[in-house]
DNA sequence: CCAGATGTGATTGTTTCTGTCGTTTTCATA
DNA sequence: TATGAAAACGACAGAAACAATCACATCTGG
């Protein structure tokens, strides 16, 4: 049973009672006192609980909380890139997130930077990533309105559309379905492009932060040409060949 | 049971009675005086309440709450309160929430009744409740934007009032933190009352949901006078006293 | 197979909380 | 104003919870 197994069974019993003591949780998961401990601390920095003397209690008004420690496929790879997007972001900027696993860690990433302690402002049409960040006071976080997707948690629509109108981004960080030198970036579901289409166009800066296998793919909707594109994040799997067209094509390689 | 369960109890103890001895409070927690001294001494250092010689009395308004005071209170009335509320809703309508525990609850209630399997939509600016419903293929969701506000899950400010000046509601359900017959509905935060507002003016139907707690209680920021509320769904706990006085108001009450 | 990293449990000293007891303050009444 | 009872305060002690540390087990990549 590995430790964000346990971490899940945590946050399940305090979404059931709203509160959890110390000794409950470790007679429950058979562990010692000392390891809860350690593990409240941590779910509290986290913000996923309010620690107390002697316990814990559920630190939101949703009783059911997110379940945020999957172990995802290419979880490493997404990691790195989010740490080397991470550091494009300077204290206090206003940065553009869509939908997607590697925006949601880059998210996770920006939250618990220590450069951006000061302080740094969030516009996302993702529910998922507006969910689990709101409770980070340091984070400001901003919602464009819309149709909620299932398949993606995107926020999609004219309602979204007409938000972002409004608003002006340092830099944008796009999560795609697919990156091709010619067809630029691309998303599976038309609405999204759109939506995405017009966030980058909001942005001062562009950064596609995609895993390798996305690279030299075609989705079905066409987001941007490459030129729109300054900087690609990736992993170090992509291919010198891919790289250099890319790089040709005016983007920005970095392989983390 | 944790210091932050004993402020609650006395909080509620407070709201209650309206005034509380040293005396009571001992009795009624089962531990002794001088802590419960030190305990509204603490509390009244942050205006939760005003000490008097040998008790304490309620502040005239209500202030929210700290986060970490907050425990799961009345699970089972809101549960209640959540289905009664349920069935004023016909398939196929339009839907508005705000947030709150109350609201979340709602929303679960609806998204997994029976009569309303064919498909519904919900409006609202609570990103727990987005969150939460998203995958739920036979509810459409469509969230107003906004700044995310940390302690309540809601998406305030002029991007959100900007959407809900574009949508049409059947019946808004508001979840609020204290309804008079004088004053109306008021919330303890500014910016969630005018989202509120522009909600609730956007329904045909305007039914609150509180629990009985918050019914003669007043908050810092006035959402709608009473006039404006149809229908209030609250539990069985509401006097006779105060049921009279809101029937007399044109409000329908129901309790569950 | 080893070196290093990580996670867990036990031990030990430290902090925090709570009840008791004695003293001081406050308030009502004579 | 004096007085006595109730309330509040302050100091102390025991208990519970916590933090720091160390030792051991497990896992991982070379």
């Amino acid at each position: 049973m590995s430790r964000y197994d346990r971490w899940n069974a945590i946050l399940e019993l305090l979404s059931q009672e709203g509160r959890l003591s110390v000794e409950e949780a470790a007679q429950a998961l058979d562990v010692s006192t000392a390891t809860i401990r350690r593990d409240f601390d941590q779910l509290a920095q986290q913000q996923m609980l309010m620690r107390t003397r002697g316990g814990a209690v559920a630190q939101s008004v949703s009783y059911d909380l997110p379940l945020r420690y999957k172990t995802a496929r290419h979880a490493d790879e997404k990691h790195r890139i989010a740490v080397a997007a991470a550091e494009l972001v300077p204290p206090g900027a206003i940065v553009g997130l869509n939908g997607g696993t590697t925006t949601s860690e880059l998210a996770r990433t920006l939250a618990t930077s220590a450069t951006l302690e000061s302080g740094f402002t969030i516009v996302t049409n993702a529910l998922n990533i507006a969910a689990e960040l709101t409770v980070r006071q340091h984070v400001k976080i901003v919602v464009t309105g819309g149709v909620a997707r299932p398949q993606s948690y995107e926020l999609i629509g004219p309602l979204a559309t007409g938000v972002l109108e409004q608003v002006t981004l340092d830099v944008a960080f796009l999560g795609v379905d697919a990156l091709d030198v010619e067809l630029g970036a691309s998303a599976h579901h038309e609405g999204e492009a759109s939506v995405n289409h017009l966030l980058i166009s909001r942005a001062a800066q562009v950064v596609v932060v995609a895993d390798s296998s996305k690279v030299g793919q075609r989705a079905f909707s066409r987001i941007c040409p490459i030129g729109q594109i300054d900087t690609l994040v990736t992993d170090g799997r992509l291919s010198d060949e891919l790289t250099g067209r890319l790089t040709d094509a005016g983007v920005k390689v970095i392989r983390a």
